[in-house]
DNA sequence: AAGGAATATTCCTGTCAAGGAACATATAAT
DNA sequence: ATTATATGTTCCTTGACAGGAATATTCCTT
């Protein structure tokens, strides 16, 4: 999950997984219509692929990149665990002053 | 939102924001529970709320941090766009060779 | 007013990652 | 077989960032 974020951090590797959205894609292709030269985007999948973010099929001469799925699955999987107490816990604020005053009184308690 | 996955690559960073789903916590709690200095800690705070993850509220002495669900909500947006063509789009490799084979052969008329 | 607690900031240093350029490798084309 | 094409890799340099230590700031307490 570390290695996920780290490696959407990148502003263009960010941008090869959109690209790659729209389905798979050789090197040369990404290089061109992001505008970047081929070794990098080389090394950029590199970092997608151990990622594992994309897998590669190599064809012939060249090597396609497609998105694996399964990896933004476990991204989503993990935003889930947020989902549950979205408009709920976060604004609670209120709560959390309670019980923090509950905790001074303790504290006051020891000394 | 490149910003949001730079800000979650940093370990700490996520460990923080996870720590915060369970709701608002002031500095020096979230440096205790999860074994670390307080100026690196704020440090981290900065970063997250320059991306729009946390937000604070000053008591008195001390600054509750609370999560921002709508910073999530942005990254579960931005995870649509890829939940439409999950087992759709992406497993589509034939349908990319068929095109490139297409292509192949209109380069191969320009020459 | 003085001291203390909680938090933010600055300076420094070391590490790591990204881009550029050159090179290595593999496969296709002639 | 030789050349060209597509891609991966290495070396180098530079810039960003994280942690440590010390310091500044703000507010509370007495």
């Amino acid at each position: 999950m570390n290695t996920t974020f780290s490696a959407l951090a990148e502003p263009n590797r960010l941008h090869i997984v959109e690209l790659l959205c729209d389905g798979p894609l050789p090197v040369g292709e990404i290089a061109d219509q992001l505008h970047l030269r081929q070794p990098q985007v080389s090394k950029h999948l590199r970092v997608l692929s151990d990622a594992g973010l994309v897998e590669v099929h190599p064809i012939a001469n060249r090597r396609i990149y497609k998105l694996r799925p399964q990896s933004l699955k476990e991204l989503d999987t993990w935003l889930e665990s947020f989902r549950r107490v979205w408009d709920d816990k976060f604004d609670r604020l209120d709560d959390y002053l309670h019980q923090l005053q509950g905790m001074e009184k303790k504290q006051g308690d020891k000394k």
